[in-house]
DNA sequence: GTCAAATCATTCGCATGCAAATGATAATCC
DNA sequence: GGATTATCATTTGCATGCGAATGATTTGAC
């Protein structure tokens, strides 16, 4: 009965399954953004780069674009309004929605991060070549 | 200036950052682990599994080797330890620590969900051949 | 042996993340 | 048009996850 023998439960080894590898992975990547970028989250940071490409959006579609569900959206979205990164304002024809968009600091400050987040996406591949990198990519946008 | 310019931050989608696509994955995991195992989130299985694979040990020393810091792994131990799956106990020579272990309900339980982790591994997998599987588990493990 | 440094556990505060329930508004069906 | 259904936002509760601070104990330097 060898320890990775597959018919024996042995053969289960936490390390080596996808979900707690991805765990980690994703550990890693927020410490290495952290260690960049410390005043702004990750998921911060993603709502502000969204808002930018996007402009104007409602609370929920923000969230879908940045796969977030509404409840955690509106903690982020909170939390940059009270630091003036993002602005509130009702939809005129739908009073259900909030429209969520940058403000001028807002906007200002995504662009001065787009280069660290450059450099954060950078270390977190740096174990890789850039062929290892692209096919790592491929991949993980194939289990999403 | 094409929408992918390097030069030009339009370059930077937010979809294509490694970060933004690790904790997506990890998200659509979550979800399938919890489709399957109801009752128990995957890090209080990690901690489950390894007591499994280790026996008795310190908070701390657990804590290594699934990858949480002290102050996450005393929530996941003590809501364990209140259902009656793990079983605390202090180290006689060094009082510092706090001895973990898995309790006859654990280590039933474990066992009983082992098939179902792997059949979690196996659906988040599922978008992949078994090649690409090995490949993404390696340059993910190189990314931990 | 004693004092300083390291280790272990705990606690607090903050930030995701999701399920479920609620209320307001809009869209659809008839 | 009126009732049903769907959508949007909010709130609550629970579970990670981490930084920082604290206290207890042990180890190491001397």
């Amino acid at each position: 009965m060898s320890p990775d023998d597959p018919g024996n439960d042995r053969g289960y080894r936490l390390q080596d399954q996808i979900g707690f590898i991805l765990r980690k992975a994703h550990q890693r990547h927020v410490a290495i953004f952290a260690s960049h970028i410390a005043d702004l989250t990750p998921p911060q940071f993603a709502a502000l780069a969204k808002l930018r490409d996007v402009g104007e959006t409602s609370q929920n579609q923000l969230g879908a674009l940045i796969a977030m569900d509404a409840a955690t959206v509106k903690g982020v979205i909170d939390r940059l309004a009270a630091r003036g990164l993002v602005r509130l304002g009702k939809h005129e024809v739908d009073k259900r929605r909030l429209l969520v968009g940058l403000t001028e600091e807002g906007q200002r400050t995504v662009e001065q991060l787009v280069p660290l987040a450059r450099t954060i996406t950078e270390e977190t591949l740096a174990p890789l070549s850039a062929r290892e990198a692209a096919t790592l990519l491929q991949l993980l946008a194939k289990i999403c």
